[in-house]
DNA sequence: TTGTATGCGTTATCAT
DNA sequence: ATGATAACGCATACAA
């Protein structure tokens, strides 16, 4: 049979409340009692049920991740960074499967709270700035956390990079690099980080005194696919572009495969520079000069805030992007 | 407040115990009956507590994924295909931190299984042969499904490929490309599918009548870097492998990074073959020849088998993989 | 600092 | 085919 706080109060000779204050950690409870109790737990083995415990109490030691990327990586790095912060509070993950086609977004969600009682979520773009999710867990009291939000910042805590900043340092490096005609490719409009990126490209030429081409830039939808088709639309231009700033990695992949079958050398005739390293880092090839976001750490401290105690105050958190500078953008060719 | 089942009795007008019966799909009742009851939670918008469902049911509708893999890719398939199976059945998935380093696997498996209640686990390599924590499973009277099982496979239910045969067909493809000295790249031996790929390998190579040459097989453990070291060695070797099976996709991007580094052609002098194709379909250039695994479809049919009936019988569900033959395993070279 | 009684929202048992 | 009532395992309010 299952091992009970009940049994745990028998063996140690204490009252179920008793062993209760100690699994809580709370005050007031005597040494040696404490010990006490804390021997028994050891002896029985003693596990809480969550389940009784999310009844009873107001914690149900379960939160949710709301992630739907196109890229397996990001989402496997976001899981990794949560569950590392969470595994030193006993708190679970709930992996909630989202099709980001899914007309039933809102009432998944819905269901989801209702039904786990969970602690709170993380959301990640692009469901960090849907305004319709936003409203229902604030309407519901459900307590919550966003990655890389967009638009009313304020109104919940968050973790971040400057994505304007980093678009704008990697743009700077090519410019530095003789490039003039730099190809940029857009994710979708739906992630705010898509248009912080190319605010901060746009910036970077307007403080060399550019002005930014529409025809070099591109709408893509962060995969592979997407970035392959940019590629060719810009590649095929009567002036190509000598470099392009793709603003995911996988569309970076993209543009190197289509650069290849082109017979473009890289970075030779073309300079390809991408945006994330994590899918890409290690082991594509050639390398990529990317803007590495630590996405794991961005994570890390999502669910650092949502375990956070209740009364903590909102806090935006900014998390370091790096600029790691490979073979692959190479100066502007001769001739 | 929370709308709970009493609610809906009072606003349909029947019992508790009655509206625990709609819910749960019970047989005995009315059919006007039931059209009262769903007519009342569609107004009330009711979700039923998992929490007390769990304490006071023997379910919990929510089952755990034990995956630790270094393919993010493989990960993410995983998931993706047991939530598929999950959503139609309502049930949730935790995804449970696992550290293959970690010395407390069985103490984090236990303390799931207590805390959690799970309806049942789906293990995947090499977690899936671990004996203890199948000795821990069958002792608890827990319910599980393996993927890719290598031992004891009738111990409970499984989902897996033919791995010997596909290894078998890859290396086929290469003798008949007219390879004679082909290179191997295994897994770490915890993973059973990586002794079943070697052992393919080698009754290839056997039913041309070619002896199996220790100096050409190299132990990896299924990652990128592995990969790229084994691939170094080889590729060192007085007389080299005209073509490398790498057993997993990362390991073969390994080998096509020293590969290029080194100055060779692929497929030119080097044909290099894969083995997943998850993680490298679409975006490695040059693209790879590989053994399709399907693993989503694995996933969800683990979930299939650990959602069926208490009662249904130990099946073993055998998955059909699939030879991709891309440009990257050429003939070899002349002279 | 410790103990007692009550309730969380559902399923299970046993009735009718 | 339907209903009353006792669990389920824990936290909470309130006492002592």
């Amino acid at each position: 049979m299952r091992v009970t706080i009940k049994d745990v109060s028998r063996v140690s000779g204490v009252s179920i409340k008793t062993v209760s204050r100690v699994l809580n950690k709370e005050r007031y409870v005597g040494v040696e009692t404490r010990a006490k109790v804390e021997a028994a737990v050891a002896e029985l083995n003693f596990r809480p049920s969550t389940a009784a415990r999310s009844l009873a109490g107001k914690r149900s030691f379960q939160i949710a991740l709301i992630c739907d990327n196109p890229s397996p990586y990001y989402v496997y790095e976001m899981q990794s960074g949560i569950r590392d912060r969470c595994a030193q509070d006993g708190v679970r993950m709930i992996a909630q499967p989202y099709d980001r086609n899914a007309a039933t977004l809102l009432d998944d969600i819905e269901n989801l709270v209702d039904a786990t009682h969970v602690d709170g979520l993380i959301l990640t773009p692009p469901v960090s700035d849907h305004p319709q999710v936003l409203d229902l867990l604030e309407r519901r009291g459900v307590r919550f956390v966003r990655v890389s939000p967009g638009s009313a910042v304020d109104l919940a805590s968050s973790t971040f990079i400057d994505n304007e900043r980093a678009a704008r340092v990697m743009t700077a490096h090519l410019l530095e690099l003789g490039h003039r005609r730099i190809g940029f490719i857009a994710g979708h409009p739906s992630y705010a980080t898509s248009g912080q990126r190319m605010r901060g490209y746009a910036r970077a030429l307007g403080q060399e005194g550019l002005s930014l081409d529409p025809i070099l830039v591109r709408e893509g939808s962060y995969d592979f696919a997407s970035g392959a088709r940019a590629a060719e639309a810009l590649l095929a231009l009567d002036v190509p572009p000598t470099a392009i700033f793709a603003s995911s990695d996988d569309m970076a992949a993209g543009v190197l495969t289509v650069a290849h079958r082109r017979g473009l050398a890289v970075p030779g005739q073309l300079s390809v520079a991408g945006f994330d390293d994590a899918a890409l880092a290690g082991f594509v090839w050639p390398p990529l000069t990317t803007i590495r976001q630590p996405t794991r750490e961005m994570a890390y401290q999502a669910a650092d805030l949502l375990l956070a105690p209740a009364d903590a105050p909102i806090e935006r958190r900014e998390v370091a992007f790096e600029l790691i500078v490979r073979e692959s953008t190479g100066p502007v060719a001769q001739g």
